[in-house]
DNA sequence: CTGAAAGCGCTTACAG
DNA sequence: CTGAAAGCGCTTACAG
């Protein structure tokens, strides 16, 4: 049925290059592997075929007869929007410079077949690697199938580092001290922190932060200005009314995340306080309605893309030094983060000239 | 140097399945492709050693020798996060069902070699199907390279229908007919509408929709109160500062998407108006963030996740038919939107006190 | 209803 | 520096 014409327009494979360029198909093998032990002209001339031809091979093949299959996985469950498409971006990106492909799949954190469902993927995609986030790469499940199959994998933003097992994070606890810190050069003593979900890890680490730039600067912590939420825009709002309410009210409240952050926004702004005159407010994680409230939030940038970079960059390495049995450089991959100071921090005027007030007294 | 119980722990072959069952490897392949034409009780038989030697086809294999990869490729550009993780989140988890994989590639919409890009990924993964996001699908060099590779392609939300090009969308217009529909039963007369970027086809339909149903009310559109906004935050907090200022303000204000809407609703606290009190605002998306102040905004719901799986559906069938030549179905699918009525909008208290003082004069 | 043979397009291990 | 042969694990087209 095929008519000579059709079969011209068929994708050249490596046998048709090899022809045209008249070697065997091993030295086409070897130059589209950038492998060494071709002459230069050889190689060039091959190049030049290949692009001719427009040459491209076709996976299914190279992994099937080869030891790399150039995916990488990227499993993840739900944590915000913002994250996964964060990790996505900079994932992609880096697999495509490189020459791998990402495939994606969502699993449910709580699923009883967790382990069957991740092994399923890993026998039938066969990665070079996988990059699991939270809260998959906490999860005991998840991290047996991938051990028992051998296949490299890199966390990112675990609740903690495991041995051997290569990771990528930032550091949250220096993240909030700094923005603590800020906090404090503003001029504000009474500094109220609202704690997020107790089962994540990043909760303990950001209120650490918070604790070290208040001793650092000599600062007496009230308890009753420490509130804890779990991460949620309710919680945010409670806690505004908690605080709030107190006789002596703060005059800067650090959500640890910007959900909450913006449940204080709005608690305060119903009560009639003005941000950040009377109340500044920071969050946490620059989420994109940090930048669509008024006024934008005073936050913290996590380099989420930039984090999947390195994961992926990881896993490319771990596939190269397989071989070579060399041992990893980097296991565990702290990246900066970014003070985003916008317009919800600002000098603590009401409390100052409240100040002012009872030293005339 | 491979030690027998190494070689037990490798992953079991189709051989090893034929072998153990006692049947060639082409009665394995009718049975796991559930190909007709085999004994019940072979394929019962058979479908028990598989799940022993829990055996799982290889991917590179299946898709090297035949004519399915069993991968469908995501193309996307940086739309909204929530877009994207909603799109990904439908079409993994259908995908997972039908036993297919999602590859995920971010493509700059601009950029110089994008037809080149499309079909090196196609020509590489041979991919059964492609989902194209706003604004790629509407883009001439993705959709040529495309054509030309002859893959089966859904648009999800394209800017307008292509004959033969099967596409996944929700009603724009109607939805945004009855947002107003529900502005309007609350009471309101002077509803303000702020148009969305220009080279969006969502912009035009959405104030379509708007124009129709103040026109079934009989109700005169100012057009004073109809603003030109893109989108973005700034225009809504721009449109707000104008249609406020007029000598007689609108009661309600329909923003065509909430990121819009947050604007008004940041113009509007900022100038001391109550909201809904003194102005109800609408806006279009269901936004993360269109939950994460206050009052929580009034909005559409897209059925993104639903579309995706439809896409994803169309996809796996086009492969079906390929052989049969079937026609396609139906090659436009219209999903249903959702309401999502919440505290930013209510009867115009103020107005109907303004209109009774009125009334007395 | 079942199977033997060939082949998909690459890489591997070996030879020269 | 280069290549001929075998094989990866499946599906296809054909035979019985």
């Amino acid at each position: 049925m095929q008519s000579p014409a059709n079969k011209s327009q068929a994708a050249p494979t490596i046998t048709d290059v090899a022809n045209k360029a008249g070697v065997s198909i091993k030295t086409v093998s070897r130059v589209m592997n950038q492998e060494p032990g071709v002459h230069a002209d050889t190689r060039e001339h091959v190049l030049k075929v290949m692009a001719a031809l427009k040459y491209r091979p076709k996976l299914s093949a190279r992994s099937l007869a080869g030891a790399r299959s150039f995916v990488i996985v990227l499993l993840y469950y739900d944590p915000s929007a913002a994250f996964v498409a964060g990790v996505q971006q900079g994932a992609t990106l880096r697999c495509r410079e490189a020459g791998y492909h990402l495939v994606v799949e969502s699993m449910h954190n709580d699923a009883a077949d967790l382990e069957q469902q991740v092994s399923r993927i890993i026998s039938t995609l066969q990665p070079d690697g996988m990059i699991l986030t939270p809260p998959l790469c906490d999860n005991r499940q998840v991290l047996k199938a991938l051990q028992d199959s051998r296949t490299p994998c890199v966390l990112v933003s675990p609740a903690k580092d495991i041995k051997d097992q290569p990771s990528v994070r930032m550091d949250e606890a220096r993240a909030a001290e700094e923005i603590t810190n800020l906090i404090i050069s503003l001029g504000h003593e009474r500094i109220a922190f609202i704690k997020g979900a107790t089962d994540q890890s990043a909760s303990a680490l950001r209120y650490q932060g918070y604790l070290r730039a208040m001793k650092t600067h000599g600062i007496a912590v009230d308890k009753e200005l420490v509130h804890q939420g779990d991460f949620t825009f309710a919680t945010g709002v409670d806690a505004a009314h908690h605080l709030l309410s107190r006789s002596v009210r703060p005059s800067a409240v650090f959500a640890s995340n910007d959900d909450m952050a913006l449940g204080v926004l709005a608690a305060a702004q119903r009560l009639g306080l003005a941000v950040p005159g009377d109340l500044s407010i920071a969050g946490f994680d620059d989420s994109p309605a940090s930048s669509l409230v008024w006024p934008p939030l005073t936050t913290v940038r996590q380099p989420i893309a930039q984090m999947a970079r390195v994961a992926v960059d990881m896993l490319i390495a771990a596939n190269r030094n397989d071989a070579e049995s060399a041992t990893e450089p980097d296991l565990h991959h702290v990246l900066a983060h970014e003070l985003v100071v916008r317009d919800s921090t600002s000098k603590p005027k009401a409390v100052t000239a409240a100040n002012a007030a009872k030293r005339k007294r």
